[in-house]
DNA sequence: AATTCTAAAACAAACGATAGTCTGCACGGC
DNA sequence: GCCGTGCAGACTATCGTTTGTTTTAGAATT
């Protein structure tokens, strides 16, 4: 006859609990104990390894879904994104996964492109999905969720949702620290966008740490991004016109490396070397800031670990531990590299 | 009395079907009916309004876990990538997100670090969890699945799944091309690690194209990556020893973008100007390539357009239309940037 | 008044797995 | 011979939906 196929496609419906049960002429009930090793149920090792061996043979997977109905515990978390395709999400999003694989839990991805209207609409539909639990990365909203929620650079504060977070005043710290202790003294700061969830915090930390230094800052020399981009392009024009007002200075503080590489251009444009004329500080670490010519001095987000840490979080709050507070903190870090340097003349 | 709590924090079971069929003195199989639009069945208009009310008005979500295990269609799809921290991946990942999403699909990802055995335990868990279909990217596998499957880039083919892959031939021609059109004749080729997928189709593309062209391949111009790094590292000691050799070159064509920044670096290192003194093209456009100092020529795989394609094949076969092959290429595009450029001195 | 018809909704059986309870039977002790 | 004891496993209900089939009751027909 035909020889056996032997790449079986798709088509053949799985092995149930029943399937077993009725070639093994026992009872679904049973399979299903010793498959989970429940304790306290007499079953003799004789049957336990018959059982064994059919599912085995027959490749039995038990549904998780049926699993999930029953137990109501999907071990499935929700994870909120504004994009995919970039950098600094997808980087929390590995930390995320990472913890969340390590201890058992799937999870489902949406990113909804900074539409408010999405987020929410995605929020339900993850919770309708059984997710036991939502991470939203850099995604604003406004209430709180029928679950247990985790933002990782969170908008705003919302009652009943931790919060993890940049300790963004030892960033500043280390950042101007840094600066100063090369030698700079006047330093022109870029403050982010009214719309970015860190723009307020971070301006605050500067200010704290520029008066922990003694250092003063000049007005005419903050600028302001206000264009939703994330391109280099971000960073021109502002650096452009600051420029164009005359006003000297020996560093930048950028409100993020994107903008930092922007900054760069505009400077070289301007005939200005960096580091030689001005030194330029990043914020972030994005991947390409250590591969750019000059390689980029930048604060480094501890992406993966915040992502780690939100996983954990989210996880210990379905498990009604309450081991975390209301917001966690985790450090930066100074990734000194090649844009900053001393001044090439002394401070006036 | 208490004021009302105004925030119910979680904890109330969501409503079912059953509890509003209870509240409103109905079966739940009625009320199903209804908020299904279930055709062929009459229903007055106020029961049906009625029904609409309650069900708004206790905001009934329904299970989609119930629904799933009822009706055999979990609107999921499953997701293998290597990594997620990483520019490539997610890209691709983005693209699948947003077709997956516009058709209605929720996805699951997982991440294996090319580890084969957590392809396999990832792909079977993945289908135990309910996906109907699964996105393999860059992912290497051995066998058939038992759901439709599509991979992105895939190693080999294999029978039974869908290979999205980038029209080499189209690449090494359009690259070559630029070079040659630009006044290169000497050039250096980076061939690809072993272990990479794409690495022999692409060798073998160049030589094609470069035979097209007429033009000669010189054998000690061509370096041959080995090391398992996605850091600009990479290309930076091959290079060095190719220019340690003494032999002449006007232009390299890198394995891809991140190697061809080592490459860069090389060069530079050894007193050689890009593009002045030697061209540089690479190859993926990742996001770096338009930021780098020069700018880098390089050939972009339209990431997010395959990552929809092989989002819309594995809906098309889970719908059991035939629609595509069991290959389908998508193009590649020229970036020219700032790293090409003519010769300085004429082929000799 | 008895019969047929129809609208409106209930009922019942799944989907696959699991937790709790219950039964049949062999064995032992008295 | 009667009863308890344990073992080995079956039975039942349930998670929340959906689908096919009945029931019910009132209205229409004869």
């Amino acid at each position: 006859m035909a020889r056996k196929k032997q790449q079986k496609l798709h088509g053949e419906k799985p092995a149930s609990l029943k399937t077993l049960a009725d070639h093994l002429g026992l009872s679904p009930a049973t399979i299903s104990v010793v498959l989970n090793d429940v304790p306290g149920r007499s079953i003799p090792q004789a049957t336990r390894d018959r059982i064994k061996a059919a599912a085995q043979q027959l490749n039995y997977q038990p549904s998780l879904l049926a699993r999930s109905l029953r137990n109501r515990r999907t071990h499935t978390i929700g994870i909120l994104v504004p994009e995919l395709g970039e950098g600094y999400h997808t980087q929390v999003l590995s930390g995320v996964g990472d913890q969340l694989v390590q201890e058992g839990y799937f999870y489902f991805t949406a990113h909804h492109r900074h539409k408010p209207e999405l987020v929410e609409q995605y929020a339900r539909l993850l919770v309708g999905r059984g997710a036991e639990g939502l991470i939203l990365v850099d995604t604003a909203f406004q209430h709180n969720f029928p679950v247990p929620a985790v933002a990782v650079a969170a908008h705003r504060h919302i009652e009943g949702v931790t919060n993890v977070i940049l300790d963004q005043t030892k960033a500043a710290e280390l950042a101007l620290g840094h600066l100063y202790q090369l030698g700079h003294r006047s330093i022109a700061f870029m403050r982010g966008q009214p719309f970015s969830s860190d723009s307020e915090d971070r301006w605050r930390s500067i200010e704290a740490a520029a008066k922990k230094l003694g250092l003063k800052i000049d007005r005419s020399l903050v600028i302001q991004l206000d264009r939703d981009l994330t391109s280099p392009e971000l960073g021109y024009p502002v650096v452009e016109q600051l420029l164009a007002s005359g006003k000297r200075f020996s560093a930048l503080f950028s409100f993020n490396d994107v903008a930092a590489i922007g900054a760069i251009r505009a400077l070289r444009d301007a005939k200005l070397r960096v580091p030689e004329d001005v030194s330029v500080m990043g914020f972030d670490d994005i991947r390409a800031a250590a591969f750019i010519t000059p390689s980029l001095t930048t604060i480094r987000q501890p992406l993966e670990d915040m992502g780690r840490m939100a996983a954990r979080i989210v996880l210990s709050r379905i498990r009604n531990q309450q081991e975390y507070g209301d917001q966690v903190a985790v450090e930066p870090a100074l990734m000194a590299r090649e844009s900053t340097r001393e001044p090439s003349c002394p401070p006036a």
